[in-house]
DNA sequence: ACTGCTTTTTGCCAAATGGCAAGTGTTATC
DNA sequence: GATAACACTTGCCATTTGGCAAAAAGCAGT
């Protein structure tokens, strides 16, 4: 729950009172490894703050193919749900890459907070905004370099990703083919 | 002016006498081919409104490569300045591809629209927030296809760029060489 | 430890792309 | 109309990447 309530006030100042209604309304989901958080077309009608694990955004191309967006470490927030400013679209798949943890909040708490707490809605757009402005930036510098300069990034930005997500995952998000990440990672060594 | 008025209509309502308030700040900018609307680093202390032209949104990478990260066409909002929402970062640059007309609004009058108009606010939060995901959807699907499809892709989403766009800002926006975008094109028709 | 299953690595070859340079076309200016 | 500047195309070759399949490695359940 600190964790949580860190991450809020860096976007704004909270009063004790505050800060006790939303724990009050605080409560936690525990997903397995591959449990879906949100399985596109049913829309989850809650908000998610991960605290721990790893979760993976995916859709699926005219193809078939299973394309991986993005990836949700720890300490973010997920709204994906009918928030208006919810960050994914219904038609992606949120599902746990490791086991999670995560606290949660149910729409009409959710709602209740964003009435009780002046200032939460301009927190949470502020949270959403960053959000944005940084998928926006990541995404744009995989369009413009090769593929081994793609992985080198992505190592930078997710350190802690490398060694807990599937290769294979990585490869979809990076644009690649699992084979060729694999002989990136062989000239990298 | 009536482009702008429909534009932010479609986010939200306004009565006549807000309609008249906006109109009353609204001012006019030419920009001819190649001028900068905002240099890196130089910010613009204004809102703009795309009536007319293109403009390019481009940054240099660490290798003083030009890459060209977005176009912005006709009736969109360039919301460059100090902003809360802003949707460029300081090291971006704006700049006119064709000749431009823009309808703009110091930060000023900007924030007196935003004081008197209530809901203005929401609105412009709006328009961020889908801004932002057309971007990253875009972006997305500029990572997971090849480049002939990107290109294709890019036809469809901009058919209006085609012809008044050099070939060498397209190449750069879909991640390849002029050289390679000359063949596919070739292979194409 | 064995079995089956999945993931990752590797090899082979084809296709796509990049780097470079030359050639062609276009436009603006004088 | 000559010239220069710039943008686009093309050819050549090297490199990267993809597609496919087989081998190797990792992993879970028994």
């Amino acid at each position: 729950m600190e964790a949580f309530i860190d991450y809020i006030l860096q976007f704004g100042n909270l009063n004790r009172q505050q800060i006790d209604l939303i724990l009050s309304k605080a409560s936690i989901l525990t997903l397995r490894k591959d449990d879906y958080y949100w399985e596109a077309g049913k829309r989850v009608n809650q908000v998610g703050f991960l605290t721990e694990g790893i979760i993976r955004v995916h859709y699926y191309n005219h193809k078939g193919e299973e394309i991986t967006r993005y990836f949700i470490d720890e300490n973010h927030l997920i709204l994906s749900g009918p928030v208006p400013e919810e960050m994914y679209t219904p038609s992606e798949y949120l599902s746990a890459v490791t086991d999670c943890s995560l606290i949660v909040f149910s729409k009409q708490d959710w709602k209740e907070i964003t009435n009780t707490i002046i200032g939460w809605d301009a927190i949470i757009q502020k949270i959403t905004a960053r959000y944005h402005k940084e998928k926006i930036a990541r995404r744009s510098e995989l369009v413009s370099q090769d593929a081994a300069t793609r992985y080198l990034e992505f190592m930078e930005q997710f350190p802690s990703l490398a060694n807990r997500v599937p290769l294979s995952y990585i490869a979809s998000y990076l644009g690649i083919t699992p084979s060729s990440l694999s002989r990136i990672r062989k000239n990298i060594r």
